[in-house]
RNA sequence: GCCGAAAUGGCUCAACUGGUAGAGCAACUGACUUGUAAUCAGUAGGUUGCGGGUUCAAGUCCUGCUUUCGGCACCA
């Protein structure tokens, strides 16, 4: 998909297309204010005060009709400079563009751009005349805050996207029209992944038979691989007390959303939202030396919280879900070195996967709200240091995001963009200082002394079920081989004659733990191809009289027309070896 | 949570401005006995998400709730 904001020649055309737009939603709602109207990855938007008034999608219409008729004029685009009094008085009843200009510094230049009626306060720069905004379309209208603030009021914003050419143009809604198809939430439902149910409750996942063979093998995995990088693997309750969140200071910060917590007699518990605090107390169950670090504690581990009605997004964002978790506990000399072997187990990770399209960012404070933040400015400085200087020695591209920090600590996430477009976060190193403090963490170091170990947390995988939403998308519902729920369907050509070697050979994959699905119906082969692809099944055996004569088997591999024979013992060399090196 | 929209058999969808719900696939039964993406016929399946209301009459209009979808905010 392309990004718009990458390229120069299209940003210019969007960002003129969001002044077109502006122009038209002037004239038919003519108290409209505008806020701003920037280029986006997607194209582009607008947000607008329309006082009580409010634009539903069936409005859009009729704002791309008058927005034809302006192009349609042909009117040039004409740029203005003005002196900071010059914009004032210009724009003075006008509450918006005054914050904008305030908001400037003294020495910005300030220029406006004009087509026809339609003036706007905007640095440019702008295509020559709006003849050139012909191939647009306006995509969604929804509510937007303020300056992004929920405490704001509620603007109202258009998003669009604009082309030189009718032909990009549609090709383009082609392509968000097929991004729809790789949806995870709908080949979840098609491939029989998972399900959700009103009555057990939002946000809440019940993984059906072929999922729940994803997410084990997919815990397999990861669990094999950090035992043999020397995590220890435990397991640890779903609930926790109010007074351990306390401890660890989530309670302040994010009692609102986890699950309310349930009062008994003098007791009160929660269902746990992460595992930190857990894993912290399990570090205290002992004494430890310098010599027992790092100590790497992991588990696969439930978690709920009770996250925003409108976040919840299929097995993307839910309320109940499973982290592939883990606390490194650490010297401090160490930190770099364990940090420098979490992101190389996540590039690992991400080999076997064959994810290619994802970005590192470097997670920070927010140097304006530090309130938010536990610890020291120091603190942060160095900690913030410490992962990018490792970074940087690792020569892996990444992007710094202020404001995207834990409380605790700085982070660095790895995010993918999800089928639909979500900038989502995949897997996450999280370095902290805070939880040791507030747990009164010790070890005693080579001279006797107790001192304060450093917490890394993890996540590889992230959650399993956001991973698998990934997963889905990635591969289109078509899993690699050794994670496919259904590995092998196996055809009889006719059953009278060919169920009995069907059946052999089905036997055999499965004593070699082949996941297979023999397909005895009295349908036509053709039928029963057909479910088999439409199943996205990596392997569709066909035997008829010359797999039963020869001792054979014919395949035919998912995404392929080819039709393969070989012998029954090569093809069960070839599969085990397609699935015990994850191919 | 906020701004919008939607919800019809298991699935995908239809039912003009209110006039008593229809199809394909799937399921079931039977026939057919087939070499790589849908064999034919029949049967069954819906108090139209849930609750109120308007009306002679509600899938359709109003209203409360639930869930879903598109954004915004949030994301330990």
């Amino acid at each position: 998909m392309i990004d718009i904001k990458q390229d120069e020649r299209l940003s210019k055309l969007n960002h003129s297309c969001a002044h077109m737009m502006a122009q038209a939603v002037k004239r038919l709602y003519p108290n409209a204010m505008f806020w701003v109207g920037p280029v986006i990855s997607e194209g582009f938007y607008y947000d607008i005060d329309l006082g009580e008034d409010v634009i539903k999608e069936e409005d859009l219409p009729k704002i791309e009709k008058e927005m034809k008729k302006i192009a349609k004029d042909g009117k040039r685009i004409v740029r203005r400079e003005l002196s900071r009094e010059e914009a004032l008085e210009m724009f003075k009843d006008d509450p918006y563009k005054i914050d904008l200009i305030n908001d400037m510094d003294k020495d910005t230049l300030i220029t406006c751009y004009s087509q026809g009626e339609f003036t706007d306060l905007c640095r440019g720069p702008h295509v020559d005349t709006v003849k050139e905004l012909k191939n647009f379309k306006l995509l969604k209208a929804s509510g937007a805050y303020y300056k992004g603030d929920a405490k704001n009021k509620m603007l109202q914003r258009i998003y669009g996207v604009c082309f030189d050419s009718k032909e990009d143009l549609e090709k383009h809604l082609a392509e968000l029209e097929d991004a729809k198809e790789r949806d995870h939430r709908k080949l979840g439902k098609d491939l029989g992944i998972f399900m959700f149910s009103d009555i057990v409750g939002k946000g809440l996942p019940m993984w059906l038979p072929n999922g729940f063979i994803i997410r084990r093998k997919l815990s397999d995995y990861i669990t094999d691989k950090e035992i043999e990088q020397g995590y220890k693997h435990v397991m640890t309750p779903s609930l926790g007390s109010v007074d351990l969140y306390k401890t660890s200071g989530h309670w302040d910060h994010y009692k609102e959303d986890m699950f309310p917590s349930m009062e008994l007699d003098n007791e009160s518990y929660v269902l746990r939202p992460m595992n930190c605090p857990h894993h912290m107390m399990m570090y205290r169950n002992k004494l430890h030396s310098y010599r027992d670090l790092p100590l790497r504690i992991a588990e696969i581990a439930n978690d709920f919280r009770y996250e925003a009605s409108g976040a919840v997004v299929g097995i993307e964002r839910t309320r109940a879900f499973t982290q592939n978790d883990s606390h490194i506990f650490c010297k401090p000399e160490d930190i770099k070195s364990e940090f420098k072997a979490v992101v190389d187990l996540i590039l690992d990770v991400y080999r076997d996967f064959d994810f290619k399209d994802y970005s590192f960012r470097l997670s920070l404070r927010d140097p304006k709200d530090t309130d938010k933040y536990f610890g020291n400015d120091e603190l942060w400085e160095k900690s913030e240091n410490e992962l990018r200087e490792v970074l940087k020695e690792m020569n892996v591209d990444f992007y710094e995001a202020e404001g995207e920090a834990a409380f605790y600590g700085p982070k660095l996430d790895v995010q993918v963009k999800s089928a639909i477009g979500h900038d989502v976060t995949l897997s996450t190193v999280q370095l902290d200082y805070q939880l040791p403090e507030r747990f009164d963490l010790t070890y005693v170091d080579e001279n006797g002394n107790k001192v304060r170990p450093v917490v890394i947390h993890r996540a590889i995988l992230g959650s399993l079920d956001r991973f698998i939403a990934f997963l889905l998308e990635e591969t289109k519902g078509a899993m690699p081989t050794w994670l496919a729920p259904t590995q092998v369907t196996v055809l009889p050509v006719k059953n009278e004659y060919h169920l009995e070697y069907a059946k052999k050979v089905d036997e055999l994959l499965r004593s070699n733990h082949v996941r297979t699905k023999l397909d005895d119906s009295d349908e036509k082969l053709g039928y029963r191809m057909r479910e088999s692809q439409v199943m996205k099944i990596p392997y569709t055996l066909v035997l008829g009289n010359n797999e039963r004569d020869e001792n054979t088997v014919t395949y035919r591999k998912f995404g392929s027309q080819e039709k393969i024979t070989i012998s029954l013992d090569e093809f069960m060399t070839m599969l085990k070896d397609e699935i015990e090196n994850k191919k």
